[in-house]
DNA sequence: CACTCGATTCGATAATCATCTAACTATCGA
DNA sequence: TCGATAGTTAGATGATTATCGAATCGAGTG
C-alpha cells in the first residue's frame, strides 16, 4: 500500500490500455525482463505485428504511464513502471 | 490472496468492461451499496443515460462476471461480485 | 556521403462499441 | 383487464481504435 494516487484521467488511460489483450502481452513481456529492460526488437519478434502497430501500442502504454522508454543508440529500451500498475490495482480496490 | 483464478477469457472481458469510465461509475455505485443491493432505477437516476444504454452496460458487467443480478418483482437488484474484482487485481499483479 | 536498420508518422480501412429511438415483454396496481 | 412502469431487444449511427503499407526520420557504419 501507500501507492501513489493516480489522477482520474490516468486511471482511465490505464484501463483502456489494459483492455487490449495484445498490449497486456506486450506489458507482460516487458515486465518479465525485470531489472534489465526489454528491447523493442525482442517485442517485434514475439508479438506478431508490424512495426507501425507495435509503435502505436507502445505509445499507448507510455501515454498511460505504464511503461518508460529510453533510446540506446538506435535501439529502444522499455521498462515497466510497476508503481503505476500497483497504483491502478489500488484504485480498483477502492471500488 | 488466495483469490480465485480467472480464465484468460474472463480476464479480457473484465479489462474491457473496466475500460469504459461510465461502467466503472456504475460498478462503483453498485459497490457502494454493500451488503444490500443497488437497484437499476437508482442507477438510471444517477447515470445520465437511456434505459437501453444502461441495460447494455449492465449486460457487459454481468458478462464479465463483475456483477450479479436478480429480479425482485419488476425491479432489478445488482450486486458487485467482489471476489472476481479481487481476482482481476491479482491477475494484474502477475504482470 | 550513401546505405542499412530501428523506429515513427501518415493516411486509409475495417472492426468494435457506446449511444440513441422505437418497439417489445413483463409485472404490478387500480 | 387496462394502464403504467421496469427492463430488454433490435437496428441505426457515430466515434474510437487496431491494423496495415508506405513514406520518413535518425543513428550507426562502410
Amino acid at each position: 500500500m501507500a501507492s501513489l494516487k493516480l489522477p482520474a484521467r490516468q486511471t482511465e488511460l490505464i484501463a483502456k490500455a489494459l483492455a487490449e489483450p495484445r498490449r497486456v502481452e506486450i506489458l507482460r513481456q516487458i515486465g518479465q525482463c525485470d531489472g534489465s529492460a526489454a528491447s523493442c526488437q525482442a517485442l517485434r519478434e514475439t508479438q506478431d505485428v508490424t512495426p507501425a502497430t507495435l509503435s502505436h501500442h507502445i505509445k499507448e502504454l507510455v501515454n498511460a504511464g505504464l511503461v518508460e522508454t529510453r533510446m540506446e543508440g538506435k535501439f529502444m529500451k522499455l521498462t515497466l513502471n510497476r508503481p503505476v500498475l500497483d497504483a491502478y490495482r489500488e484504485a480498483l480496490s477502492s471500488i
